[in-house]
DNA sequence: GTCGTATCTTACGTTGACGTAAACTTCCCC
DNA sequence: GGGGAAGTTTACGTCAACGTAAGATACGAC
Protein backbone atom coordinates (compact mmCIF):
# COMPACT_ATOMS: atom_id res chain seq x y z
CA UNK A 1 0.00 0.00 0.00
CA UNK A 2 2.88 2.41 1.03
CA UNK A 3 4.68 1.06 -1.88
CA UNK A 4 2.49 2.09 -4.48
CA UNK A 5 0.80 -1.28 -4.42
CA UNK A 6 -2.59 -2.72 -4.75
CA UNK A 7 -4.35 -5.73 -4.33
CA UNK A 8 -7.29 -6.45 -6.73
CA UNK A 9 -9.99 -5.34 -4.63
CA UNK A 10 -8.28 -1.95 -4.18
CA UNK A 11 -8.31 -1.84 -7.83
CA UNK A 12 -11.40 -2.67 -8.62
CA UNK A 13 -13.18 -0.72 -5.88
CA UNK A 14 -10.83 2.29 -7.20
CA UNK A 15 -11.47 1.82 -10.92
CA UNK A 16 -14.90 0.82 -10.28
CA UNK A 17 -14.71 -2.47 -12.25
CA UNK A 18 -14.52 -6.49 -11.10
CA UNK A 19 -12.13 -8.65 -10.42
CA UNK A 20 -13.25 -10.91 -13.40
CA UNK A 21 -12.65 -7.46 -15.95
CA UNK A 22 -9.16 -7.12 -14.31
CA UNK A 23 -8.28 -11.49 -14.85
CA UNK A 24 -10.02 -11.03 -18.31
CA UNK A 25 -7.73 -7.70 -19.06
CA UNK A 26 -4.70 -10.13 -17.79
CA UNK A 27 -5.93 -12.96 -20.03
CA UNK A 28 -6.01 -10.81 -23.47
CA UNK A 29 -2.49 -9.19 -21.96
CA UNK A 30 -3.46 -5.53 -21.55
CA UNK A 31 -2.04 -5.83 -18.04
CA UNK A 32 0.71 -8.04 -16.19
CA UNK A 33 0.76 -7.36 -12.54
CA UNK A 34 3.50 -8.76 -10.11
CA UNK A 35 2.63 -11.94 -8.61
CA UNK A 36 3.60 -12.27 -4.82
CA UNK A 37 2.79 -15.33 -4.30
CA UNK A 38 -0.57 -16.75 -5.61
CA UNK A 39 -2.04 -12.82 -5.12
CA UNK A 40 -2.00 -10.33 -7.99
CA UNK A 41 -0.15 -6.67 -7.07
CA UNK A 42 -0.35 -3.68 -9.31
CA UNK A 43 1.50 -1.22 -9.16
CA UNK A 44 1.74 2.42 -10.33
CA UNK A 45 2.18 1.79 -14.56
CA UNK A 46 -0.71 -1.04 -14.16
CA UNK A 47 -2.73 1.77 -12.73
CA UNK A 48 -1.99 4.22 -15.97
CA UNK A 49 -2.47 1.38 -17.76
CA UNK A 50 -5.65 0.19 -16.90
CA UNK A 51 -6.61 4.16 -16.98
CA UNK A 52 -6.14 3.86 -20.41
CA UNK A 53 -7.74 0.84 -21.45
CA UNK A 54 -10.84 2.43 -19.76
CA UNK A 55 -10.76 5.59 -21.35
CA UNK A 56 -10.14 3.65 -24.91
CA UNK A 57 -13.53 1.69 -24.29
CA UNK A 58 -15.25 4.88 -23.84
CA UNK A 59 -14.29 6.15 -27.10
CA UNK A 60 -15.31 2.85 -28.76
CA UNK A 61 -12.29 1.17 -29.19
CA UNK A 62 -12.00 -2.93 -28.69
CA UNK A 63 -9.39 -4.04 -26.51
CA UNK A 64 -7.29 -5.71 -29.02
CA UNK A 65 -6.69 -1.92 -30.88
CA UNK A 66 -6.19 -0.91 -26.95
CA UNK A 67 -3.70 -3.57 -26.90
CA UNK A 68 -2.08 -2.25 -29.55
CA UNK A 69 -1.83 1.23 -28.32
CA UNK A 70 -0.87 0.28 -25.00
CA UNK A 71 2.08 -1.65 -26.78
CA UNK A 72 3.23 1.99 -27.58
CA UNK A 73 3.80 2.57 -24.03
CA UNK A 74 5.35 0.09 -22.94
CA UNK A 75 9.34 -0.11 -22.50
CA UNK A 76 9.65 -3.73 -21.93
CA UNK A 77 10.05 -5.27 -25.73
CA UNK A 78 12.60 -3.11 -27.50
CA UNK A 79 12.30 -4.73 -30.49
CA UNK A 80 12.74 -1.91 -33.41
CA UNK A 81 10.02 -4.28 -35.91
CA UNK A 82 8.02 -4.32 -33.22
CA UNK A 83 8.13 -1.24 -32.23
CA UNK A 84 7.82 0.07 -35.97
CA UNK A 85 4.74 -1.90 -35.56
CA UNK A 86 3.44 -0.37 -32.95
CA UNK A 87 3.90 2.89 -34.27
CA UNK A 88 1.99 2.39 -37.40
CA UNK A 89 -0.93 1.19 -35.18
CA UNK A 90 -0.87 4.21 -32.75
CA UNK A 91 -0.82 6.72 -36.12
CA UNK A 92 -3.31 4.84 -37.16
CA UNK A 93 -5.41 4.92 -33.64
CA UNK A 94 -4.22 8.41 -33.76
CA UNK A 95 -5.94 9.74 -36.99
CA UNK A 96 -8.76 7.87 -35.88
CA UNK A 97 -9.57 9.79 -32.87
CA UNK A 98 -8.72 12.47 -34.82
CA UNK A 99 -11.65 11.75 -37.01
CA UNK A 100 -13.82 11.33 -34.39
CA UNK A 101 -13.41 14.52 -32.87
CA UNK A 102 -13.69 16.51 -35.57
CA UNK A 103 -17.12 14.17 -36.23
CA UNK A 104 -18.10 14.37 -32.68
CA UNK A 105 -17.64 18.24 -32.46
CA UNK A 106 -20.22 18.49 -35.38
CA UNK A 107 -22.63 15.85 -33.93
CA UNK A 108 -22.76 17.75 -31.22
CA UNK A 109 -23.88 20.87 -32.41
CA UNK A 110 -26.11 19.07 -34.46
CA UNK A 111 -27.39 17.25 -31.27
CA UNK A 112 -27.61 20.77 -29.41
CA UNK A 113 -29.74 21.98 -32.25
CA UNK A 114 -32.06 19.35 -32.46
CA UNK A 115 -32.61 19.77 -28.69
CA UNK A 116 -33.66 23.01 -28.58
CA UNK A 117 -35.57 22.50 -31.89
CA UNK A 118 -37.72 19.83 -29.77
CA UNK A 119 -37.81 22.39 -26.83
CA UNK A 120 -39.72 24.83 -28.60
CA UNK A 121 -42.39 22.64 -29.52
CA UNK A 122 -43.26 21.77 -26.78
CA UNK A 123 -43.40 25.65 -25.68
CA UNK A 124 -45.52 25.79 -28.33
CA UNK A 125 -47.61 22.94 -27.46
CA UNK A 126 -47.81 23.89 -23.97
CA UNK A 127 -49.32 27.21 -25.18
CA UNK A 128 -51.62 26.17 -26.62
CA UNK A 129 -53.03 22.84 -24.94
CA UNK A 130 -54.25 19.96 -27.07
CA UNK A 131 -58.02 19.33 -25.67
CA UNK A 132 -56.96 17.72 -22.81
CA UNK A 133 -59.38 17.91 -19.69
CA UNK A 134 -57.68 18.65 -17.00
CA UNK A 135 -54.64 20.32 -16.90
CA UNK A 136 -52.78 21.44 -13.63
CA UNK A 137 -49.89 22.70 -14.58
CA UNK A 138 -50.11 27.05 -14.06
CA UNK A 139 -47.83 28.29 -16.83
CA UNK A 140 -50.47 31.06 -18.43
CA UNK A 141 -49.47 34.05 -18.44
CA UNK A 142 -52.19 36.26 -18.64
CA UNK A 143 -51.02 39.21 -17.36
CA UNK A 144 -54.67 41.59 -16.80
CA UNK B 1 -34.27 5.94 -57.98
CA UNK B 2 -35.00 9.57 -59.54
CA UNK B 3 -37.25 9.90 -56.40
CA UNK B 4 -34.88 9.15 -53.90
CA UNK B 5 -35.94 5.84 -53.21
CA UNK B 6 -33.28 3.21 -52.74
CA UNK B 7 -33.40 -0.87 -52.89
CA UNK B 8 -31.64 -2.49 -50.01
CA UNK B 9 -28.43 -3.18 -52.54
CA UNK B 10 -27.97 0.50 -53.07
CA UNK B 11 -28.28 1.16 -49.21
CA UNK B 12 -25.59 -1.22 -48.45
CA UNK B 13 -23.47 -0.26 -51.67
CA UNK B 14 -23.53 2.96 -50.62
CA UNK B 15 -23.55 2.77 -46.41
CA UNK B 16 -20.83 0.08 -46.62
CA UNK B 17 -23.13 -2.06 -45.01
CA UNK B 18 -24.74 -5.55 -45.10
CA UNK B 19 -28.64 -6.40 -45.89
CA UNK B 20 -28.36 -8.64 -42.43
CA UNK B 21 -27.15 -5.00 -41.04
CA UNK B 22 -30.10 -3.12 -42.48
CA UNK B 23 -32.50 -5.45 -41.46
CA UNK B 24 -31.56 -5.74 -38.06
CA UNK B 25 -31.60 -2.61 -37.47
CA UNK B 26 -35.61 -2.28 -38.71
CA UNK B 27 -35.77 -4.79 -36.11
CA UNK B 28 -34.49 -3.19 -33.44
CA UNK B 29 -36.73 -0.17 -34.73
CA UNK B 30 -34.01 2.36 -35.63
CA UNK B 31 -35.16 2.19 -38.84
CA UNK B 32 -38.84 1.45 -40.73
CA UNK B 33 -38.20 1.58 -44.61
CA UNK B 34 -41.07 1.66 -46.85
CA UNK B 35 -42.15 -1.76 -48.83
CA UNK B 36 -43.61 -1.96 -52.25
CA UNK B 37 -44.63 -5.73 -52.53
CA UNK B 38 -42.16 -7.39 -50.07
CA UNK B 39 -39.38 -5.20 -51.16
CA UNK B 40 -37.87 -2.43 -48.46
CA UNK B 41 -37.25 0.95 -50.28
CA UNK B 42 -35.37 3.23 -48.49
CA UNK B 43 -36.25 7.57 -48.98
CA UNK B 44 -33.67 10.41 -48.06
CA UNK B 45 -35.58 10.29 -44.23
CA UNK B 46 -34.05 6.56 -43.73
CA UNK B 47 -30.60 7.20 -45.17
CA UNK B 48 -30.11 10.16 -42.40
CA UNK B 49 -30.80 8.05 -39.81
CA UNK B 50 -28.56 5.31 -41.28
CA UNK B 51 -26.03 8.37 -41.24
CA UNK B 52 -26.91 9.36 -37.37
CA UNK B 53 -26.67 5.78 -36.45
CA UNK B 54 -23.59 4.40 -37.83
CA UNK B 55 -21.84 7.51 -36.50
CA UNK B 56 -23.48 6.83 -33.19
CA UNK B 57 -21.60 3.46 -33.58
CA UNK B 58 -18.19 4.84 -33.95
CA UNK B 59 -18.87 7.14 -31.03
CA UNK B 60 -19.51 4.01 -29.28
CA UNK B 61 -23.27 3.97 -28.78
CA UNK B 62 -25.33 0.76 -28.33
CA UNK B 63 -27.77 0.38 -30.95
CA UNK B 64 -30.55 1.19 -27.56
CA UNK B 65 -28.86 4.60 -27.07
CA UNK B 66 -29.01 5.63 -30.80
CA UNK B 67 -32.51 4.56 -30.55
CA UNK B 68 -33.21 6.94 -27.94
CA UNK B 69 -31.66 9.56 -29.50
CA UNK B 70 -33.43 9.24 -33.09
CA UNK B 71 -36.60 9.35 -31.27
CA UNK B 72 -35.97 12.81 -31.07
CA UNK B 73 -35.31 13.16 -34.65
CA UNK B 74 -38.04 11.43 -35.43
CA UNK B 75 -41.77 13.93 -36.13
CA UNK B 76 -43.95 11.20 -36.02
CA UNK B 77 -45.02 10.37 -32.13
CA UNK B 78 -46.06 13.76 -31.51
CA UNK B 79 -46.96 12.40 -27.58
CA UNK B 80 -45.77 14.84 -24.76
CA UNK B 81 -44.74 12.52 -22.27
CA UNK B 82 -42.40 10.41 -25.07
CA UNK B 83 -41.09 13.75 -26.43
CA UNK B 84 -40.09 14.41 -22.83
CA UNK B 85 -38.56 11.41 -22.23
CA UNK B 86 -36.94 11.60 -25.36
CA UNK B 87 -35.45 14.83 -24.62
CA UNK B 88 -34.42 13.81 -21.13
CA UNK B 89 -31.94 10.61 -22.89
CA UNK B 90 -30.81 13.20 -25.79
CA UNK B 91 -29.65 15.61 -23.39
CA UNK B 92 -27.76 12.71 -20.99
CA UNK B 93 -26.28 11.76 -24.19
CA UNK B 94 -25.14 15.39 -24.85
CA UNK B 95 -23.31 15.53 -21.76
CA UNK B 96 -22.03 11.91 -22.35
CA UNK B 97 -20.76 13.37 -25.71
CA UNK B 98 -19.10 16.54 -24.43
CA UNK B 99 -17.61 15.03 -21.84
CA UNK B 100 -16.09 12.52 -24.39
CA UNK B 101 -15.08 15.61 -26.84
CA UNK B 102 -12.78 17.18 -24.00
CA UNK B 103 -11.32 13.42 -23.17
CA UNK B 104 -10.74 12.76 -26.42
CA UNK B 105 -8.96 16.08 -27.61
CA UNK B 106 -6.37 15.36 -24.14
CA UNK B 107 -5.79 11.58 -25.55
CA UNK B 108 -5.39 12.78 -29.03
CA UNK B 109 -2.43 15.02 -27.24
CA UNK B 110 -0.59 12.91 -24.95
CA UNK B 111 -1.18 10.05 -28.10
CA UNK B 112 0.90 12.19 -30.02
CA UNK B 113 3.37 13.01 -27.67
CA UNK B 114 4.03 9.34 -26.97
CA UNK B 115 4.51 8.68 -30.35
CA UNK B 116 6.84 11.70 -30.79
CA UNK B 117 8.68 9.68 -27.70
CA UNK B 118 9.29 6.41 -29.72
CA UNK B 119 9.92 7.83 -32.58
CA UNK B 120 12.74 9.77 -30.92
CA UNK B 121 14.31 6.39 -29.32
CA UNK B 122 13.57 4.89 -32.80
CA UNK B 123 15.71 7.69 -33.88
CA UNK B 124 18.24 7.10 -31.43
CA UNK B 125 18.96 3.30 -32.20
CA UNK B 126 19.43 4.24 -35.32
CA UNK B 127 22.15 6.13 -34.87
CA UNK B 128 23.74 3.45 -32.87
CA UNK B 129 22.97 0.37 -34.64
CA UNK B 130 22.53 -2.62 -32.38
CA UNK B 131 23.24 -5.02 -35.24
CA UNK B 132 26.96 -5.60 -33.58
CA UNK B 133 27.66 -9.30 -33.41
CA UNK B 134 30.06 -9.23 -30.38
CA UNK B 135 28.09 -8.83 -27.17
CA UNK B 136 26.18 -5.35 -25.74
CA UNK B 137 26.48 -4.65 -22.35
CA UNK B 138 23.05 -5.45 -21.18
CA UNK B 139 21.04 -8.14 -21.52
CA UNK B 140 18.90 -7.50 -25.06
CA UNK B 141 17.72 -10.93 -24.99
CA UNK B 142 18.03 -11.81 -28.94
CA UNK B 143 21.84 -13.23 -28.68
CA UNK B 144 22.77 -14.93 -31.85
C1' DG C 1 -42.83 -22.50 -68.52
C1' DT C 2 -38.39 -21.95 -66.42
C1' DC C 3 -34.25 -19.71 -65.48
C1' DG C 4 -31.74 -16.32 -63.05
C1' DT C 5 -31.39 -12.90 -59.67
C1' DA C 6 -32.87 -10.10 -56.11
C1' DT C 7 -35.10 -10.12 -52.05
C1' DC C 8 -37.44 -12.15 -48.29
C1' DT C 9 -38.12 -14.85 -43.61
C1' DT C 10 -36.48 -18.06 -40.14
C1' DA C 11 -33.25 -19.61 -37.31
C1' DC C 12 -29.02 -21.27 -35.60
C1' DG C 13 -23.86 -19.82 -35.16
C1' DT C 14 -20.11 -16.54 -33.77
C1' DT C 15 -17.34 -12.99 -31.54
C1' DG C 16 -16.18 -9.69 -27.93
C1' DA C 17 -16.48 -8.64 -23.28
C1' DC C 18 -17.41 -9.93 -19.56
C1' DG C 19 -20.94 -12.54 -15.51
C1' DT C 20 -21.47 -16.30 -12.50
C1' DA C 21 -21.03 -20.56 -10.14
C1' DA C 22 -18.02 -24.28 -8.16
C1' DA C 23 -14.22 -25.96 -5.98
C1' DC C 24 -9.46 -25.05 -4.45
C1' DT C 25 -5.34 -22.56 -1.73
C1' DT C 26 -3.45 -19.30 1.89
C1' DC C 27 -3.29 -16.73 5.65
C1' DC C 28 -4.95 -14.92 9.87
C1' DC C 29 -7.52 -15.32 14.17
C1' DC C 30 -9.08 -17.38 18.29
C1' DG D 1 -7.25 -26.86 14.27
C1' DG D 2 -11.53 -25.00 12.74
C1' DG D 3 -13.49 -20.98 10.62
C1' DG D 4 -13.65 -17.11 7.83
C1' DA D 5 -11.91 -13.75 4.37
C1' DA D 6 -9.55 -12.82 0.22
C1' DG D 7 -7.86 -14.59 -3.63
C1' DT D 8 -7.27 -18.19 -7.27
C1' DT D 9 -8.38 -21.32 -11.46
C1' DT D 10 -11.69 -23.55 -14.52
C1' DA D 11 -15.46 -23.48 -17.12
C1' DC D 12 -20.03 -22.75 -18.62
C1' DG D 13 -23.59 -18.76 -19.34
C1' DT D 14 -25.07 -14.29 -21.32
C1' DC D 15 -25.90 -10.25 -24.11
C1' DA D 16 -25.19 -7.25 -28.10
C1' DA D 17 -24.47 -7.07 -32.84
C1' DC D 18 -24.33 -9.09 -36.33
C1' DG D 19 -22.80 -13.61 -39.80
C1' DT D 20 -24.42 -17.36 -42.35
C1' DA D 21 -27.01 -21.02 -44.23
C1' DA D 22 -31.62 -22.85 -45.89
C1' DG D 23 -35.63 -22.44 -48.10
C1' DA D 24 -39.62 -19.52 -49.96
C1' DT D 25 -41.25 -15.77 -53.07
C1' DA D 26 -41.56 -12.52 -56.90
C1' DC D 27 -40.35 -10.72 -61.34
C1' DG D 28 -38.39 -9.88 -65.78
C1' DA D 29 -35.98 -12.32 -69.58
C1' DC D 30 -35.88 -15.87 -72.78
Amino acid sequence: MTDGLMTIREMCDSFNVTPRTLRFYEDRELISPERRGQHRLYNRSDRARLTLILRGKRFGFSLEQIRQILELYDPSERNYRQTQQALATARERLSDMERQYTELGAAIIELRAQILGAEAEIDAEEAVPPASPAQASGMTGDSR
